[in-house]
This record gives C-alpha cells, structure tokens and sequence, in this order.
DNA sequence: TCAATAAATGCACTTCCATTGCATAGATAT
DNA sequence: ATATCTATGCAATGGAAGTGCATTTATTGA
C-alpha cells in the first residue's frame, strides 16, 4: 500500500502541496473534470500551476485529457496499468447531456474499429453521449 | 436531378451568392474544412457571414459538425439521407496524424456500444487517427 | 551549513477560435 | 412603394489554452 507521496515518486514526480492536493482532488472525483473545475476548487492557487501540474501529470501518464466533445479538455486519473498511449488499452468515456459530466468507463474498452485499405489505425477516440445512470434515475 | 438552388430551397435555406459558393466549397472537398479552411477560400467575404452560414447548413442538416480532437470544429456535407442525429446512422471519422486532414468515413458506420445499467447512449462519437491513404502511400 | 543550482509557482500577457450585438444592405411581400 | 424580414459586415467580447519571465522554494554538493 503505497502512499500517494511514494506514488508520485515513482513516477519521478516531485511532491509538493500543491501536487498532493491536486492529486486527492482528482482521486476523490468519480467524474473527469476541468481546469476551471480544478480552479474553483483550489481558488488561492494560481490557474497556470494547476494547468501545469496536470500537464505534468499528464506526461507522467497519472492522468488522461478527455475530449468529451464539449470544447473543454477534461481530465482523470488512469487506472492502474492503465496504458493510455497503447490503442487496446483504451476505454471509452461517456457524457451526461443532462449532468454535462463525463466519466470513464474503465470496464468497457473501444472495439476493434476496421478502417479501410490503406489507412493505419493508431489511436481511437470514443465518447457516447446520452444520460448517465445518476440522471436516468436508476 | 436538382440543381443546387432547388436543394437548398428543399431545406428551408435562402439562396444566396454566398450561400452557393459556400455549398459549392463544401462539395467539392473531400475532406472536412474548418472555419479558417472557408475564410482563406474567401477572402473578400467576412467570417462571420461565413460562420453563420455553416450554422445555418448544420441547423438545416446538410452539414455535419465533426470534434477530431484537434480542438478545432470541422464541418462536411451530409450524405444523401443521412441523418446525424439519430445514432445508428452515424459514420466514423478518420483524422491523419501526417497531413492533419480529417475525412468522413461514410461508410463505415460505428457499432452498437454497450454502455452499463443505467446508462442510456443517445449519440456516439468516434474518431480513428493514424495515417490516411494518400500519406500511407498506399 | 551554506552557497550554487534546479525546479515549482505566480503574474502578466498572448493567441486562437467561437460567438454575439448592432448597424446596414438587400430581398420579399402586401 | 413601403413596410418587413433576412443576410451581411464590422466591431467587440469571451473562454480556454498556452508562454515568457521573475520570484520563491526545494535540492544538491562542496
Ligand atoms: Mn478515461
Ligand atoms: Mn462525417
Ligand atoms: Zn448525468
Ligand atoms: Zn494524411
């Protein structure tokens, strides 16, 4: 059982307070979130070092961007083991239009996707949009 | 066989001379255009006459709206009878890594998605990157 | 321990794209 | 012909991503 100290430093990330808060902050959401969302959270911090700690999480493949097709980037934590760059390894996200929020649907990963003669298929992106369980009230 | 004046007319679009030019652009493309894509093609017009064109073809469903992941909106024409909102008739998208186009792949539509109890999937977006033919040199 | 070095943070600023308000030109209808 | 509605053009705004640089904080190693 790892502390997230010990995580982070395995990840050769260097621990300070702001990483740590950030990190719980992202751990303790069941949701992906945004910048803005990290923002309003942590309102004394300044919103470049919010947006370069995730960025720096990001690099350290801790946390993954989502495009959910709002226009904003958001982000989550990768599940351990989580290979977010290896096309097989990913899972697909899905987007409340009813909430606007976004969570990772770890379990179920992207189908093979067929693409035709003369394409390579290297990475896939796939958001379903719809009602999520909270807000189809079941 | 109709003219493009009678199709826009069909849609409950106004013909204009910049309607036209802008349809035609479209038509001729094989590949989704941004907004910038239609503004260099038309210097002389203004972007907002050109923005609002595009929302005005999307609003009447002769143009789809496509999110690669470049963070940048792209738009195509419609295939004949497609219907973008409804899922089951939507196509992927292929965006090449190489020459940074995006291209609908009309016929390949995307597959049923499982989605957990609770969860109801109303739409699906999906996007495969990798290498176009034409860069694959294939 | 202390100075030198490197990394993290904060502030200001920029860029890019999407979007809107409002005035005017142009088209349609009575 | 006049009133009315629509399309276009210009200016401005807003949101989000990203960068340069100065300052603070942590790390190193003499
Ligand atoms: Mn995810
Ligand atoms: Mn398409
Ligand atoms: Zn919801
Ligand atoms: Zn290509």
């Amino acid at each position: 059982m790892k502390t997230i100290e010990q995580f982070l430093e395995s990840k050769n990330i260097r621990v300070t307070a702001m990483r740590l808060l950030i990190y719980k902050f992202l751990a303790e959401k069941q949701v992906a979130v945004t910048l803005s969302d990290i923002e309003n959270a942590f309102e004394k911090a300044d919103r470049t070092t919010l947006y370069r700690t995730i960025k720096t999480f990001e690099e350290k493949a801790i946390v993954h961007q989502i495009d959910d097709g709002t226009g904003i980037n958001k982000y989550a934590l990768c599940e351990k083991g989580c290979n977010c760059e290896i096309e097989t390894d990913l899972h697909l996200h899905f987007h409340c239009n009813n909430c606007n929020e976004t969570i990772c649907l770890t379990e179920h990963k992207i189908p093979q996707i067929k693409v035709p003669d003369g394409f390579v298929s290297e990475n896939v992106n796939l958001v379903v949009k719809g009602i999520c369980d909270k807000c189809s009230g079941q």
